[in-house]
DNA sequence: TAGATATTAGTAATATATTAAGGAATCTGC
DNA sequence: GCAGATTCCTTAATATATTACTAATATCTA
């Protein structure tokens, strides 16, 4: 079998790890979890979506999914309704109180981002998204 | 703030997913989860390690450790003696039970890494390794 | 249109992730 | 030698991950 440190998933995990320790005090501060982050961001992207969407956006399952939305509608972030056409369908939003949280965060989160491509060359960033965009869409 | 899908840490998630599609059924089928498995593989590589250099390689915090060994020992697969110079440390490594599952699992293991390589070049392969390496070793 | 099937969100149970805090063994400076 | 700091592992509490299952609704088919 091949080295241990060989291992591809292992590799993206650090990477990942590594990647994070930019960003995750800024969330800290904010008494926010990667997960909630997550969500707020898509949601924040794409307005409203089906809980169904979301979770597939964000790389999430519904049970968890469930728990992350509970928890954020808990501190006044996100809002949920039924849809009309299909009552089995879930609605979710952000509200006011979310809009505001990026529109203070935003220029943090920017300038962390620049902390990070100023040590990792974003052509070479660039590249690597490229792969890992090829890599993600590949079926056993 | 960039689009969401250009976020990093997330397309580090899709495509560790997308990877762990080729191998997580495997591990299923042998009632193993995927950090069970990651704390075999560097425990058959380094045939005995303390529970600190474990949690660091595994890229697992050491209260997560804690339940995965406890799990592991319970199905027979690890054992623990206490280190004799530190009463501290613990020193953690495979039964024979462990070895031979690897006997078991290591061709099929290996199949389905060459199914993926059959989908995704390893000299492209490669190059990821190395940028992922690279990344991995940034610090903020 | 009744009845089977599929889809969506959610619950339940267990495993892991994360932060904080704990006890025991060791080290450090004095 | 010893008080205080440090290190290692563990527990506690909460959040998330994963699988299996359920309830409600929607769709399809005979």
């Amino acid at each position: 079998m091949r080295k241990f440190e060989d291992s591809l998933p292992l590799q993206l995990l650090k990477a990942r790890e590594a990647t994070m320790l930019f960003f995750r005090p800024l969330l800290h501060e904010n008494s926010l979890t990667e997960q909630q982050w997550r969500v707020l961001r898509a949601l924040y992207a794409y307005k409203e979506m089906e809980s169904k969407e979301l979770a597939n956006r964000c790389c999430l399952l519904s049970p968890s999914l469930t728990g992350i939305l509970k928890r954020l509608e808990q501190q006044g972030y996100v809002q949920r309704r039924k849809s009309e056409e299909d009552q089995r369908r879930t609605i979710i939003s952000l509200t006011d109180q979310a809009n505001e949280l990026f529109q203070k965060l935003s220029p943090e989160v920017e300038a962390r981002y620049k902390t990070f491509t100023d040590r990792y060359d974003e052509k070479k960033l660039k590249m690597l998204m490229e792969m890992l965009k090829e890599l993600s869409e590949l079926e056993p």
